[in-house]
Order: structure tokens, then C-alpha cells, then sequence
DNA sequence: CGCTTTTGACCTGCGC
DNA sequence: GCGCAGGTCAAAAGCG
């Protein structure tokens, strides 16, 4: 697939991702017909499917011929110069008339187009709604399947090495996690300091995550969570992602003069997902949030993107960067090259820090353009694009990558970790959100106040809930 | 009144 | 053991 997991609406619809279910057929700007598809891949009438009569088709052709019969024409000549000004009043009238039955005519047309409309815009919005349900649907087969296949490759692993212990803690530690998560057990108190909490309280069950057991052979120091941490310019004090934050806390960090603040998700009670904000010493124009966790609760679509493709980059990194004591299998330049060949300087991976974290700079905004040549990211500086489209594209480059070019004797990527991406790459593809958007714009006749044809932006403004 | 933000205190890990 | 820095808590203040 040339532009790696991006749905081409036009396409892509053909080979199923809707399934039965109906899809547009757009050329140029407008939707020519809306056909849905069936297994043999034909199309059928909408009205004939969905039992719509149009109620004005009779209506027009009686109004037709009224005008027809305004427009006798006996040939004759028959009349004097004052009946000739008679009859041109009539004349007049009848023009009068004749534009009064145009206009009803327009009226009735415009009426017919309203309900027309009316009915596309609802089937845009049960299309939408599938398309949320799907993805929040594959999100959760993801976890399960990741779940899943983590663990049988630890086990495989270990058998493998017969003693020697390759497996990094944090894979451990992301797959506990996302166990607790799926258990619905509380995990607030399962972040870092909540750990060493819990820990110190002793109140959640007998083995810590913190605290190995005398016969653990993992290392300590590799027990630690992936971080994904994001630099972009905003003016903004938080980047919008689609969640709903609570502060909770605010440090000043050594070495900037500027605060550190802490925020938590509020979208669920117990969700473990926490971030840091901070702007950057060097240039406060730009924002770096540090995201840490897996939300434990359904997302709305705005905020699906950031999760997959945050959870995507931490398993990523957690899987490919395999750190051993001695320098680990592949170093991060080799996976800031093998995953963003299109930025070299975009991404990083930093094995010194605290705990294993991707960093993603989004400040170069021409680095971020996609390939494909249609394809522009609709923000201009300083308003900063909503989080979720961009670190979607950022993260769809590296699962390509990640999955193409990553040598299958070293750390190939796992099958789970490549769902995770090609999730990460479906929700956050902007061509297929272009598409819908461009759909959308067809159906309501350009009326959009969208007015320079930058459909990203029409996306933009229907996902970005932000309540931030 | 309930929720959010602020802010000082506290805890832990780490380096010396 | 001590000091420092990062991270979190929780009471107080602010706000709608």
C-alpha cells in the first residue's frame, strides 16, 4: 500500500472497511449519487434502497406546464395599437407571472435539495457514528490482541534464551498495565510515584509492582513506562488532544524558568493517564507535553488518535528499543532513522532519560507534510494543528517504517505492535478524514465556513471538542 | 455548592 | 547520611 495504512475513500470503500454499509461516491466537489454498495459491488438507486419518493417530481411538471400554456402563441396579429398596450400588460402580468411560478419553481427546488441534504447529512452522521463505534472497536481488539501476543512472546522469549532474560521490565510493566485496565482494577494508584505508593502502603496486593521478588531476574532500572513527549508552538498553555485534563500539581524544574505542570485525565474515574506540560526554555513559543499511560475508559473520536498513537509510540518504543546492559539491539539513532527517515531531527529517543521516552518535534511544521502531494496539514502558525491529526501522521510514518524496514532477525516488531500502529494509522489518517470532510462539504453545497477549500479545517472544527 | 486551580509540604530516588 | 530534584498530595483559595 503506497501511502502506507491511509484510506482512500474512493478506493478503499471497494474493498470493504464499511462493509455492507452504504458509502459516497464523490467527483470533483459534489456527491454525484450515493450508492451503497453490495457484495457484487454494484450500486442502486438511494431511493430505491432506502424507500425515499420524491414528493416534488409531480409538482414540477404541473408548474411546467403552466408555463407552457403562458406561452400560446396563435400567430394572428389581430390587435390594434391599444389592444396592443393592453396585451401588453397582459404581457406584463403574464411575465410577472411567469417569474413568480420560476421563483416557486426555485423555492420547490431549493425545498427538494434541503430534504436532500437533510437525508445526506444524516446518513454522513450514521456513517460517522459507525466509523467511531469501528475504531473504538478495533482499539479494543488491539489491547486484547496485544495482551495476548506480549505475553506469548515473553514466554517464548524466555524459553528461548533458557535463563538469559532479554524482555525489558517495561514490556511487563505495559502489559500489567494494560491488564489492570481491561479488569476495570483502580489505577490511579499504578503510576510511578502511585507505585512507590502503594508500595509504601502496602495496600494493593502482595507484590508491587516496584518491589521484585527475591528470584526476579529482570533489572531494576528497566522497569520503568514509556513516555511519549510532543514539542510543538502553541500560544496555548495546553496543546489540545481531546481529553479533559485536571491540574494537579506544578513544579518549577531545574534548568527553566518556567513551571512544570502536572495534569491527570479526568475523562474516567482511576484513569492512570497523566502528563506534563512545559514550555521550553530555550523558545517558550513551544509547548513539550509529556503523555504517560493508557486511558482506562472509552475515548471520543478527537481524542481516539492521541490514544492509539501515544499507546502505539510507547509500544513501539517499549518493543524496538530493547534495552540489555549492555547497549541493548538497536540504539536509538537506528530507530529515530528507521522510523522517521522523512525528519531526522523530528524525533528522538532518549535512553538517558528517567524512563524511555519518544520525543516528537512537531515545531518544523514543513517536515510534517505528507508526501503525497495533496495532502497539507491545515494549521498555520501560531495556532497550533490539533494534536491528534499531526502526532497521528508523525506516528503513521513510523509504523510504516517500523514495519517495513526493521531486519526480522532484530527485534521485528510484533504483530501486536504493528496492529497498534495500523490502529494508530486508521484513526489518525487524514486522507480519510479529508475525505469524509470533503464529503460533507458537497452534501451542504460549499456553505461550509470553510471558504478556502482546506477541508482538513472542516475536520478540525467538527473533531476538536476540546473542553479545554 | 461543587469543581478546579494553586501552592506548600511531603515522599522517593539518586548522586556524592 | 545528606542534599537535590522530580513527582504527588491535599488543604486553601478561586470560580461559575
Amino acid at each position: 500500500m503506497e501511502k502506507g495504512w491511509g484510506l482512500d475513500l474512493e478506493n478503499s470503500d471497494r474493498v470493504g472497511f464499511f462493509g455492507g454499509k452504504s458509502v459516497f461516491e464523490y467527483s470533483s466537489n459534489r456527491i454525484s449519487s450515493i450508492f451503497p454498495v453490495d457484495s457484487s459491488g454494484r450500486g442502486e438507486h438511494p431511493a430505491a434502497h432506502i424507500g425515499e419518493v420524491d414528493f416534488f417530481s409531480e409538482k414540477k411538471e404541473v408548474v411546467k406546464k403552466e408555463i407552457r400554456d403562458l406561452n400560446v402563441n396563435t400567430g394572428l396579429q389581430l390587435l390594434t395599437a391599444r389592444d396592443r398596450s393592453t396585451v401588453d400588460d397582459v404581457s406584463s402580468d403574464a411575465e410577472d407571472r411567469r417569474s413568480k411560478i420560476e421563483l416557486g419553481l426555485i423555492q420547490v427546488e431549493l425545498e427538494r435539495m434541503k430534504a436532500e441534504n437533510q437525508r445526506l447529512k444524516g446518513m454522513v452522521t450514521h456513517i460517522s457514528n459507525d466509523c467511531t463505534t469501528l475504531q473504538m472497536h478495533l482499539h479494543s481488539l488491539m489491547q486484547h490482541q496485544q495482551n495476548d501476543t506480549q505475553l506469548h512472546q515473553i514466554v517464548e522469549r524466555k524459553s528461548e534464551e533458557k535463563g538469559v532474560v532479554l524482555v525489558p521490565r517495561q514490556f511487563l510493566e505495559l502489559n500489567k498495565e494494560m491488564n489492570d485496565e481491561q479488569s476495570g482494577s483502580s489505577s490511579d494508584e499504578r503510576t510511578l510515584s502511585g507505585n512507590k505508593r502503594v508500595e509504601r502502603d502496602g495496600s494493593e496486593g502482595s507484590a508491587p509492582i516496584k518491589s521484585p521478588k527475591p528470584a526476579d531476574p529482570l533489572p531494576e532500572a528497566t522497569m520503568r513506562k514509556a513516555r511519549v513527549s510532543v514539542r510543538a508552538r502553541s500560544e496555548a498553555p495546553m496543546i489540545s488532544d481531546g481529553c479533559q485534563w485536571r491540574k494537579y500539581g506544578q513544579k518549577m524544574a531545574k534548568g527553566n524558568p518556567c513551571p512544570r505542570a502536572y495534569y491527570r485525565c479526568t475523562m474516567a474515574v482511576g484513569c492512570p493517564v497523566r502528563k506534563q506540560v512545559q514550555r521550553c526554555a530555550e523558545d517558550r513559543t513551544i509547548l513539550i507535553t509529556t503523555y504517560e499511560g493508557n486511558h482506562s475508559h472509552p475515548l471520543p473520536p478527537a481524542a481516539m488518535s492521541m490514544a492509539s498513537t501515544t499507546s502505539a509510540a510507547a509500544s513501539m518504543l517499549l518493543s524496538g528499543s530493547m534495552p540489555s546492559a549492555d547497549g541493548g539491539i538497536m540504539n536509538p539513532g537506528f530507530l529515530t532513522r528507521t522510523m522517521l527517515p522523512c525528519s531526522s531531527n523530528m524525533a528522538a529517543i532518549s535512553a538517558s532519560a528517567p524512563f524511555p521516552t519518544i520525543t516528537l518535534d512537531l515545531t518544523e511544521s514543513p517536515s510534517l507534510q505528507r508526501p503525497d502531494p495533496h495532502f497539507q496539514l491545515p494549521f498555520a502558525p501560531p495556532t497550533p494543528p490539533p494534536f491528534h491529526q499531526v502526532f497521528g501522521q508523525v506516528i503513521q510514518n513510523q509504523s510504516q517504517f517500523s514495519g517495513l524496514q526493521m531486519s526480522p532477525d532484530k527485534s521485528e516488531p510484533s504483530y501486536a505492535d504493528r496492529l497498534s500502529a495500523a490502529t494508530a494509522a486508521i484513526t489518525s489518517d487524514p486522507t480519510f478524514t479529508a475525505a469524509l470532510a470533503a464529503a460533507i462539504s458537497s452534501i451542504l453545497g460549499g456553505s461550509q465556513p470553510n471558504s478556502d477549500g482546506d477541508v482538513n479545517n472542516a475536520v478540525v472544527n467538527t473533531n476538536d471538542k476540546n473542553t479545554q
